[in-house]
DNA sequence: CTCCTCATACCGACCAGACGGTATGGCGAG
DNA sequence: CTCGCCATACCGTCTGGTCGGTATGAGGAG
């Protein structure tokens, strides 16, 4: 007997497999091998392949929100609450990059349920980064002349695309890109300096 | 006998099914029967369903490409080409949404020779990109804090992620959309103008 | 301590069906 | 007759998922 969890085990064998080989392309027969298991044991902790998929998602949307949560609930200024969200959402989806390369790849495969499920959890993240560029705008920080929804696909773009680009073995730490490219959004969203 | 190609319908038909339910998700049949054609008559043309998912990918990497070119021989001031670049491969995205969308989502599953060839017609977009670039620096008008690779994964996120929001049935028109975007990317690179 | 009971964890052989791809043949044009 | 173009029937393979059964271990009764 293992004190690792057989859940664990499979769940991590699957990420990686789903992020290399894509999720339709990953039979249940492989990641049970890779994970050191058998297929009972595996639809034993989870009812379907599609479960498998979503359990994934899930452990990241819910660190990702407990996250910007605790962020916004420390308070301060519109524009220092904003740089540690984007810092934040950039370092912990370069620490997730492998969840992060199967869930924008393979999101629409799961069951309409499920897909609506996240849906709903990744509005909930939107809604709370939009509010703060509200607040910005509000407080003349943050340019008017670029529609709210463009803005806010701007910097989520970045976050995307990691996956396609970062390595972790290259040369540049997670903490500076996240700064950089943090650098790079509020620069292009802020009002211009010399108006001030 | 039709005067539209089978080949052709086929194709439309394959975006569309690939666009909405994924490329492993969808069946052959399904793609032959939406083009109201023949599986024989399918595999005539196409010798694979493989072969199949890159010729939409090879449509839309050549055109791209052609735009590209032509940019940049008609010359002109850095700042000038690279803004009619980045709304240029705005706007061909976005009459491409869906070939965009299976392009990103489904590149992984080609064959590893397929992918090889893809991924090579890529970078040659890239390095044009980044030649345009590393020219705006040399003039003094970019920045050049930030890895030139950030830069231009920072720009082609907002490509990549246009077929995540943008919708064409929605408010705002891809033109405008596309010098806003470019407006933000160009606004975020440059080195800041009170410094002259 | 022993025996019985029961629940949870797990095994692995086994489907039914869908899939991509092919073999064969019809058929109209030249 | 020949030769592209296409229709139809079919095949071998592999898939997600199931199901009857077993091992283990906790508790309750005597």
């Amino acid at each position: 007997m293992r004190d690792t969890n057989v859940a664990d085990e499979v769940t991590r064998a699957a990420v990686d497999l789903f992020a290399t080989q894509g999720y339709a392309n990953t039979s249940v027969q492989q990641i049970v091998e890779a994970a050191g298991v058998t297929k009972g044991a595996m639809y034993h902790y989870f009812e379907s392949k599609d479960d498998l998929l979503f359990a994934i998602y899930d452990r990241m949307l819910s660190l990702q929100k407990a996250h910007l949560d605790e962020i916004i609930a420390r308070g301060g200024p519109v524009d220092e609450v904003l740089r540690a969200v984007c810092v934040d959402v950039i370092e912990t989806s370069i620490d997730f990059l492998p969840e992060g390369t199967v869930f924008f790849r393979s999101m629409h495969m799961l069951t309409a349920p499920r897909q609506q499920e996240v849906t709903r959890r990744r509005r909930a993240y939107h809604d709370e980064f939009a509010a703060l560029i509200e607040r910005g705008q509000a407080e003349g920080l943050y340019r008017t002349d670029i529609p709210r929804p463009v803005l806010i696909a701007h910097f989520f773009s970045d976050v995307h695309y990691l996956s396609h680009w970062y390595s972790p073995h290259g040369a540049e730490g997670k903490t500076l890109v996240a700064e950089q490219i943090t650098d790079l959004f509020l620069t292009s969203i802020r009002t211009t300096d010399v108006a001030s």
